[in-house]
DNA sequence: TTCATAAACCTTGCATGACAAGAAAATCAG
DNA sequence: CTGATTTTCTTGTCATGCAAGGTTTATGAA
């Protein structure tokens, strides 16, 4: 009852939820252009280099759909005294994506930087 | 039979949609924040200056919601031979909470910006 | 063998926001 | 009254992130 379901914590991290779409696939697609790597190695991976948290049931279901497009390609190897693992490529239309990606990307960027100058932090 | 509905160019613009995915609404308090606007003028100014185009049918949701959340406030006022014109202003609460949202941004974008470095364009 | 643990992957269902398409309200000119 | 212009609003569809839970494979201990 007295519960306020609008705390500004929930606001902002609704918030970042949305912000995320679609910024993710173009993360694991840039991470994919660098090296092959399997699922577990691509979350470790962001985290540590790009301190973005992705989840299980983010990334799998992303996987899945990439290779569906065929955007990316994988391929079974033995896994660390566990399951297998799943190792993912880009393929060249992955590739060919992405690099269109990038301009949208940094359109999109530029002009929220634009607006941003003059918002005091 | 023959259609693709897999071309380039509508993989590159479904995912431009969701990129937009809560830029809008950063976007839409960073332009309050500058002054007081109605809605056709949001839209036309944010074209001008940052090169996006925020279409009516996203726009006035946006701004309903907003509304709601007492992120911002409006009044009435007569229109340029059409419509009255209704003019939204950040409320303190909208205020504080693009503070808090200016280092998610900047996180975010630096974060990709890393992984993007040594993606050649 | 059976159990527990760890590595790795997958599935379901919900919440949410962008947007196309179209409608509606208000004003003015003819 | 009709049509044009300005401005706002509504409905329905689609795609994605993610919490929560489940499955598969291997290994080592009891």
């Amino acid at each position: 009852m007295t519960r306020k379901s609008d705390e500004p914590r929930d606001v902002i991290a609704k918030w970042e939820v949305q912000l995320r779409k679609g910024v993710l696939e173009f993360i694991i697609l840039l991470s994919l252009n660098e090296r092959e790597q399997y699922g577990f190695e691509l979350i470790s991976g962001i985290a540590e280099r790009a301190a973005i948290n992705v989840s299980e049931g983010t990334l799998y279901p992303l996987l899945l759909r990439l290779q569906k497009e065929e955007l990316i390609s994988s391929r079974l190897a033995e896994g660390d005294g566990g399951a297998p693992r799943k190792y993912y490529t880009l393929t060249p239309q992955g590739r060919e994506l992405l690099q269109a990606m990038i301009p949208t990307w940094s359109k999109l960027t530029i002009s929220v930087d634009r607006l941003l100058h003059g918002a005091t932090v």
